[in-house]
DNA sequence: CTTGGAATGTCAACAAGGCTGACGTATTGT
DNA sequence: ACAATACGTCAGCCTTGTTGACATTCCAAG
């Protein structure tokens, strides 16, 4: 199972083989869905999904945020993102403050209750990534970061890293 | 595996902070939509998606599975899975053959178009796998396998080894 | 000042693709 | 003969994406 490629006289490509590239693959498929299973059962008594979960997540990590721009990061219609935002509105979990400089604007934050619901969920998925991350040790995660980040195409990297410089290391 | 996880005083945990997890996951949000992104385009002009895309590539790598095979290793309902392969029977993609042993079963098979399409869409995945394994390198892709594999639940993580040890290596 | 265009957000209607429930049909095994 | 299994289908619902139409607000040009 994954053993290092042995860097015999060549480059040692073997790693690069369709074979190799089709179970990559297969495991992006296979871990996605354990990635999202536990915050999809707990929204499920809540009558809300995944869409709901994004959108507090990234709620959560830039509190003021605006309607657009969580439109952008999403990559999803505003009329979409807009039904989710009115539920949770609704639920008390999400404020809609009306833009001070430009009233257009809705700048969106968690509420107390709201918050929770946030910790609840990415404390589900952080432990989930914390046992994965443990078993497969610092060297592996490294690793784990780069393919993936080399995976996203041109407009995911720039809101990935813009959210990563933001969020500390 | 367990590489030594940097020899100094304590044991170095610094890869489990919340924020090493968080980064983790929203790694995963992005590059997953990278990861789809191609089939996607591919298959719009075609009345067809992701779903599509699913069954297509699953029989292609167990030719001749049943209807219950598939709907478990994609974990959808029968007459969720039921829709997609009326329309790919419909498009002349795949071919429902009665079981011989047991003649309530129809083994699915790609017809000679369905194989077709299938190249397209995994030619397409995997260059970009191919892109992102290259830049990250062989060692970065044996910690990605490693952890996308820790972060399976229990059943999936069956379901892949199942069909690793089949396809090859 | 006013007016028109651009940005922003909301409402309505529709489609894809999940789900459950109920039922029919062929086939198999007891 | 009968129960269980594998599959197909109809009907209806939910979530989450889409487009189209429209209201509000801002800003800049006349």
């Amino acid at each position: 199972m994954a053993e290092a490629p042995a860097p015999q006289g060549g480059s040692s490509l073997l790693f690069l083989t369709d074979e190799q590239l089709r179970k990559g693959i297969e495991a992006m498929f296979f871990a996605y869905r354990g990635f999202t299973a536990d915050p999809d059962r707990i929204l499920e008594g809540r009558e809300m999904g995944r869409a709901h979960h994004r959108a507090i997540h990234f709620i959560h990590r830039s509190p003021g945020t605006t309607v657009s721009n969580l439109m952008a990061l999403l990559g999803v219609t505003k009329q979409s993102l807009n039904r989710v935002l009115r539920a949770l509105i609704a639920a008390g979990l999400v404020e809609a403050r009306v833009g001070r400089r430009d009233r257009r604007e809705r700048h969106l934050y968690l509420t107390r209750e709201g918050a929770a619901l946030e910790r609840e969920l990415s404390d589900a998925q952080r432990e989930r990534m914390r046992a994965a991350y443990r078993t497969a040790g610092p060297v592996a995660v490294a690793g784990f970061r780069q393919v993936l980040e080399a995976m996203m195409d041109e407009e995911s990297r720039r809101q990935y890293e813009a959210l990563a410089g933001r969020g500390g290391q």
